[in-house]
DNA sequence: AGCACGCCGACT
DNA sequence: GTCGGCGTGCTC
C-alpha cells in the first residue's frame, strides 16, 4: 500500500490530506487529478507527493477512489508556486492549487491551435530599439534577471519583446507572454502568431476549460513555443519558461478579483525566480511600485522615448469646465469641427457608462439609492430603468419620489447614452458610434465591427469608456477628447491620481501614433491636478517625483505595503462584531511595532455591496516588517475562527480599499 | 466550504 | 409525534 498527500480546494489551513492507494489499480498518480471522500462528501484534487510511509496520527486513512489523468496536469513548479501563493496570500494551498488547472469534465474538445497565416514581415528596428534590445542581452549576460521597457505609447514597445522572444525560442526556451484582458481581442495577438506560426498557443478567456487542459498539455510536452495569455496563463505548465513578458504592467487586471487575491505579476516574478527566466514588464505608465525598483536599480531599465514611424506626441490643452454650461466645451466644439471637417476622426472618452449618474428628488432631496448596494442608481434612458452599477439591480424608472411621491425629480451627471444624445443633436449629419458595455454587452460583432469602420473613416466620431481607452491604434483618429478627467479624483483613495494619470496618459497614446497633428483636449475642473498636470505638460517623470514623494510622506505604497481584511455579513451587526473581534486578535501582535499600523476595524467606504455589509481592518506595514505580519496572519488562519454566516477575506497588496 | 448531528419551534 | 430551522464541529 503507498500513500499520498492530496491537495483539496477546501478554505481550511490545512488543506491536503493523505490517502492510500495501491499501486497496481494507480501506478503513478504523482501530479494528477484524483477522486476522495473527505468528510462525507466525493472531491476532486490533485496529488502533490507520495510515499510508502503511512502518516501518523490518529484518523482513519482512506482510499484514492478515482485517478482521472494519464498524464500528470500539474508540475512540482507549480505546487511550489501554490505554496509561496498560499503564504502571501492566506489562501490554503488547495485553493491556489486549484486555479491553476481548468476543471474540465471531459477533455474532448480540440484546443484551438494556431495554423499560422501569411509571414509578417519584420518592421525595421528603429536605433532605439536596437540599443534597448542589445542593452538587455549585455545585462542579461551578467545575470539580471528583472527589466522594465518603459517606452512612451507608440514607442514599438511590441517590437522589442517578440525580438527578445525569438531569440529565446530559438535557444529552445519558452515564452510567457501576458497582457491585459482587454487588449487579448485583436491586435496583438494576430502580430504574434504570425510571427511564430502554429507553436503559439492563445490562452482566452473564451476558451472553455477543456480547451484551457488541451492547450496546457501542449505547453507541458513542449509543444509550444510562446503562450499568450491573460492574468491566468500566469499558471501554465511549462517544461522550460525561459522569458516572461508582461506587457501594460501596471493594469489593474492583473490582480485576482477574487480570492485568492494574486497579482500576476507577484507571481511571474516569482516563477522568473525558480527558472532563472528573464521577466520584462513593460508600460508608458509603470505603476509606482516598478517604478521605484527600476530607480532603485532592482529592476533594469529598457527606456524607449520616442515614437516610431511619422507618429508624434499629440498637442494636450486644458479646458477649465468649472462653472460652463454644456457638456462639450466650445474648444472642444470648435477642435471637434475642425478635424471633422478634415474628415479625421474623433474619438471622446467619458468613463461612466448610461444617461445619468443619479436621480435626485428636487422636493426632499433624496437621492435613489440600490436597495443592495450603499451608492446611487445610473439612469439608462434607453431602457428607462434605473440601474445599480455595482450590483447589476434594476428598476423601473420611476415616477414619483419613492419617498415623498413628488413628481419633481432631477438626473445629474451625465454619461455616455447622453453624450451620444447631444452628439447626434450637434453632427446630425455624422456618423456616431457608443462603444460601452451597454451597446458591447450583446455583441461581440458589434465591437470590432465598430473599431473597424472607425479606421476606415466610415465612422466620425467614437465615443467610449474604458473600452476605447488602451492598447488600441487609431490611425484615422486626430483629436482625443476626455470628457470628465476629474472622474476618479474625488474618491478618498491615496491611488486616485496615479489612476488618473495612467489613464489620461494611455487616452492620449490613442492618437498621433502614425501621425504628427494629434490633439488631446482634456476637460476638468481641476487644473492643478498634478496628474492632470503632468499630461498637459508632457511631464511623467514630474509626476511620479512629485506623486511618489506624497506616498512617501504618508507611508503608503510602494513605501509599504498593505494587506486589508475583509469582513463581510448580511447582518450589519455580525459583521461589525466581528472585525471588532479580529482586530482584537491581531493588535496584540502589532502593538508597539513601529514598523506596522493596524487601523481599528471601520466600516468600508461603500458599507453595503451585494446585499453584504462589509467592514474592514487595514495593516500598513514597512517592508521589514512584512514577513512578519504574513506569519501573524498564519497564526491568525490557524487559530481563528470566524461566527457563522461572516466571511473572512484577506487581501494582500489590494489595489483598492473600497 | 459543505455535510452530519443535535436541539428547538410549529405543522400534517 | 416529525419536519426543518440553523448553530457547532469536523474533515486524511
Amino acid at each position: 500500500m503507498k500513500y499520498a498527500r492530496v491537495s483539496l480546494a477546501v478554505p481550511l489551513y490545512e488543506s491536503t490530506f493523505t490517502y492510500s492507494y495501491d499501486e497496481n489499480a494507480f501506478p503513478d498518480p504523482l501530479y494528477k487529478r484524483v477522486s476522495v471522500d473527505f468528510n462525507h462528501r466525493a472531491m476532486k484534487g490533485f496529488v502533490i507527493s507520495t510515499g510508502d510511509e503511512k502518516p501518523e496520527g490518529n484518523f482513519e486513512v482512506k482510499g484514492i477512489k478515482r485517478v482521472y489523468d494519464d498524464e500528470p496536469v500539474i508540475n512540482s513548479e507549480l505546487v511550489r508556486l501554490a505554496a509561496d501563493m498560499s503564504y502571501l496570500y492566506k489562501n490554503s494551498i488547495g485553493q491556489c492549487l486549484s486555479l491553476m488547472v481548468p476543471n474540465a469534465k471531459r477533455d474532448t474538445e480540440a484546443a484551438p491551435f494556431f495554423e499560422g497565416g501569411d509571414f509578417s514581415p519584420v518592421s525595421e528596428l528603429t536605433e532605439e530599439q536596437k540599443r534597448v534590445i542589445a542593452k538587455y542581452h549585455e545585462k542579461r549576460k551578467e545575470g539580471r534577471r528583472l527589466f522594465y521597457l518603459y517606452g512612451v505609447t507608440g514607442s514599438g514597445k511590441s517590437e522589442v519583446y517578440l525580438q527578445i522572444a525569438e531569440d529565446v525560442i530559438r535557444n529552445g526556451g519558452q515564452v510567457l507572454y501576458m497582457v491585459p484582458e482587454i487588449t487579448l481581442s485583436e491586435q496583438l495577438s494576430s502580430n504574434v502568431k504570425n510571427r511564430f506560426k502554429g507553436r503559439v498557443q492563445i490562452m482566452h478567456s473564451s476558451l472553455t476549460p477543456a480547451q484551457r487542459l488541451k492547450s496546457a498539455r501542449l505547453v507541458q510536452n513542449g509543444e509550444v513555443d510562446i503562450v499568450i495569455g491573460a492574468r491566468s496563463a500566469v499558471f501554465a505548465p511549462f517544461r522550460n519558461l525561459k522569458l516572461i513578458i508582461m506587457d501594460e504592467e501596471h493594469e489593474s487586471s492583473y490582480k485576482a478579483g477574487n480570492a485568492p487575491r494574486y497579482h500576476a505579476r507577484q507571481l511571474a516574478q516569482l516563477r522568473s525566480r525558480y527558472n532563472d527566466a528573464a521577466l520584462i514588464m513593460g508600460s508608458a505608465t509603470p505603476s509606482f511600485e516598478c517604478y521605484k525598483l527600476m530607480r532603485e536599480g532592482k529592476i533594469t531599465e529598457l527606456d524607449l522615448t520616442k515614437r516610431i514611424g511619422k507618429g508624434a506626441f499629440p498637442s494636450v490643452k486644458v479646458v477649465n469646465t468649472l462653472g460652463q454650461k454644456g457638456n462639450i466645451s466650445s474648444l472642444l466644439r470648435a477642435a471637434m469641427d475642425a478635424e471633422l471637417e478634415k474628415g479625421n476622426g474623433v474619438i471622446l472618452f467619458l468613463n461612466r457608462r448610461g444617461y445619468s449618474n443619479t436621480l435626485t428628488c428636487n422636493t426632499c432631496g433624496e437621492v435613489i439609492r440600490c436597495p443592495n448596494c450603499s451608492i446611487s442608481l445610473t439612469y439608462h434612458k434607453r431602457t428607462k430603468h434605473l440601474e445599480c452599477h455595482t450590483c447589476g439591480f434594476k428598476m423601473p424608472l420611476p415616477e414619483v419620489c419613492p419617498s415623498c411621491h413628488s413628481h419633481d425629480l432631477g438626473s445629474s451627471g451625465f454619461g455616455t447614452e447622453r453624450i451620444e444624445e447631444e452628439l447626434k443633436a450637434l453632427y446630425p449629419f455624422k456618423v456616431i458610434r457608443r462603444l460601452d458595455r451597454d451597446t458591447a454587452e450583446n455583441d461581440r460583432e458589434y465591437v470590432s465591427e465598430t473599431l473597424k469602420e472607425f479606421e476606415k473613416g466610415e465612422v466620425n466620431i467614437l465615443l467610449g469608456t474604458q473600452m476605447i481607452a488602451k492598447g488600441l491604434n487609431f490611425p484615422k483618429a486626430t483629436l482625443v477628447g476626455v470628457l470628465n478627467a476629474d472622474q476618479g479624483l474625488f474618491l478618498p483613495d491615496f491611488r486616485a491620481n496615479e489612476r488618473t494619470f495612467e489613464l489620461l496618459q494611455q487616452v492620449s497614446g490613442r492618437v498621433g501614433r502614425y501621425r504628427d497633428d494629434g490633439i488631446v483636449i482634456i476637460q476638468t475642473t481641476q487644473l492643478s491636478n498634478p496628474a492632470i498636470r503632468a499630461v498637459e505638460l508632457n511631464d511623467p517623470e514630474g509626476f511620479y517625483q512629485k506623486e511618489m514623494s506624497e506616498r512617501r510622506k504618508i507611508g503608503y505604497p510602494p513605501y509599504s505595503r498593505l494587506i486589508n481584511i475583509k469582513v463581510r455579513s448580511k447582518s450589519e451587526e455580525k459583521a461589525e462584531m466581528e472585525a471588532n473581534r479580529i482586530e482584537e486578535f491581531l493588535s496584540p501582535y502589532f502593538e508597539g511595532n513601529v514598523n506596522i499600523e493596524a487601523y481599528p476595524a471601520t466600516s468600508c467606504l461603500i458599507e453595503m455591496a451585494n446585499s453584504y455589509y462589509r467592514y474592514h481592518i487595514l495593516l500598513v506595514i514597512k517592508d521589514e516588517a512584512f514577513a512578519y505580519a504574513l506569519k501573524v496572519l498564519d497564526l491568525f488562519r490557524s487559530s481563528y475562527k470566524a461566527a457563522s454566516s461572516v466571511q473572512v477575506e484577506i487581501d494582500t497588496d489590494p489595489l483598492d480599499l473600497l
